[in-house]
DNA sequence: ACCTGCTATGTTAGCGATAACAAGGATCCG
DNA sequence: CGGATCCTTGTTATCGCTAACATAGCAGGT
């Protein structure tokens, strides 16, 4: 018991036991056992965080923003990866709920029956992010991709832009590439331009070679497209580079945006237009939120659901 | 421990009790405690690993790898990251080891003393990627980054190049980005050319804009530099939309180099002359060489250590 | 009927820490 | 000097599971 206290601070012990107690450790090497520690305490000190991937520097910004919010608080990160799939979600869920997490972050607001029932019932602060569920399970730090996407096709209007493309990948996996298709959709609209030319080329997430193969189908069924929006910025740069061995001058003949504010589209020549969201911001403020839910927790007082809305905006670059 | 039996498979038990108890898990919600589990079983089903940054493609592909090759295996990674400190490396290793790992993975050979002792005395199978350590704790599966880097220098000595300039960060905190220096310097040394140039800016890892910065750094200091090796895709394509800007012709006034074959440096155009590394096979052949070793422990029959060195080619492409 | 061998379930103990309480000793103050 | 108080250390029980062994029940062969 006195080793257990010498090992945790905040605990009164004499200075002279612990010199002894740190001196014996170090000469064994003895390492504390943290899983007879949290079986105990009934605190593992893991955060489940699953990102549909762990190789697109979105979710990475968002899951760094999550471990600096989390610095000194004593709480891991515990990351799964979905492949853009709620049917691996919902596997990784139980796992993840079998290591006792002390609150799960997932990405999206969709979520098989059975998935959104674990979380439901799990008994731990729940944060979905990057999305606007319609129902959420219970806190929410996001941003909606319709509206972001709306927002940029507005931008293209103003600019004078008027056959406008979309590209992004053939299924509805990336439930937020679809919902940044859907606000194109909706803001061609609501601008009266109803011909949409819309291209879906490889499963979520597209590449950037993809985003390549993608614009040379748009420009061959529409010559006339003035410009393409990208569901995400490696599409944009895909289609980007497409264009120059195409020699097909950017932004005069064709202009090119995406979406995500990856470095690629600020570096590139020319730059990309696209609308920045705050990924790590998203990760910054759901380890904040998480470690207030935590701590209300502990205290049996639960704090009540909150929906935090990150920002997003147009950043006008050179290509559009 | 009817229960017990009956949520894990392989256990003898009839049929319709298995039935009854399932239902009556799914009715109560309840899943299992694992930490209790691995309490009592001394097996975690962790396996730890850290990188240097959880924002590098090459370091999420080796993890992507790692993740596939435990797939099935009822191990799950605990990711850590270092931020290219080994500092941080040595906490991250204490806290880690904590939590049981029942294998550790670490990125690079090179270690603070006390963090080499956890390692040693960790009583796990201990895995350094990434690197060829001239004295390994234990398993290596790697490759020499000075050779590459020599490679890469020899191929474009061949090309004809001959005032060639190094570009990386100005630190050793990347070890890897230092051997890759190192590896230039011999290289150029063995060529015969001793006018080296070498810039050396921004903290490592080095981002895509601090490489424009570089090379603008570097064609001012040497003039007549004919080619530019860059510690990572990322500076190379930073170097190369800052040659596109001040157009600067690539390859024919200047060539350029990456290393890591990032997708970028593929899809850019010109596309970039780089130094495949096999990451996601890092990773995968790290997955399946832990797997035996976890094998061999539980067995009492520890394998001997190991290190598998993984391929790396130059890839000729446009730029150089 | 008896023994053997098998399957299915039950019992006991213990994994390594911490919570909660107990107790010894020093210190302090009137 | 006695009792209150604080600081430090010790004791006991427990967290939720699984290893290891024990036992019950049944089938099958002789």
């Amino acid at each position: 018991m006195t080793v257990s206290r010498a090992l945790r601070d905040g605990a009164s012990i004499a200075a002279e036991t612990r010199d002894k107690i740190m001196k014996a450790v170090e000469q064994l090497g003895y390492v504390l056992d943290q899983s007879a520690g949290s079986l105990s305490s009934k605190r593992t000190g893991f955060v489940a965080v699953l990102v549909p991937s762990i190789n697109n520097s979105n979710f990475a910004d968002t899951a760094r923003g999550l471990t600096d919010a989390l610095q000194g608080s004593g709480l891991q990160l515990l990351l799964g990866y979905t492949d853009y799939l709620i049917e691996k979600e919902e596997e990784l869920i139980e796992s993840m709920l079998r290591r006792r997490p002390e609150a799960i972050v997932v990405t999206g607001g969709k979520h098989t029956p059975r998935g959104r029932k674990l979380l439901e019932k799990a008994g731990i602060p729940v944060i979905e992010t990057w999305d606007l569920p319609p129902k959420a399970v219970r806190h929410v730090v996001g941003f909606s991709n319709a509206e972001a996407a709306e927002a940029l096709v507005r931008y293209l209007h103003e600019k004078g832009y008027r056959k406008i493309g979309f590209i992004g990948g053939t299924s509805n996996r990336d439930t937020r590439g679809a919902d940044r298709r859907l606000g194109y959709e909706r803001a061609m609209a609501a601008l009266g331009l109803m011909d949409t030319r819309i291209i879906s080329f490889g499963t979520p997430p597209i590449s950037m070679k993809q985003g390549g193969e993608a614009l040379a189908q748009l420009i061959e069924q529409w010559p006339d497209v003035e410009a393409a929006i990208c569901v995400s910025d490696l599409s944009a740069f895909g289609a980007l580079t497409e264009c120059q061995r195409r020699k097909i001058p950017v932004p005069n003949r064709i202009a090119i945006a995406g979406f995500g504010d990856f470095e690629i589209s600020s570096c590139s020549h020319p730059s990309i237009t696209t609308v920045g969201v705050n990924c790590y911001d998203i990760g910054r403020r759901s380890g904040e939120l998480l470690l207030r839910a935590i701590e209300g927790e502990r205290a049996r007082r639960p704090i009540a659901a909150e929906t935090i809305m990150t920002q997003y905006s147009v950043i006008a670059r050179d290509s559009a």
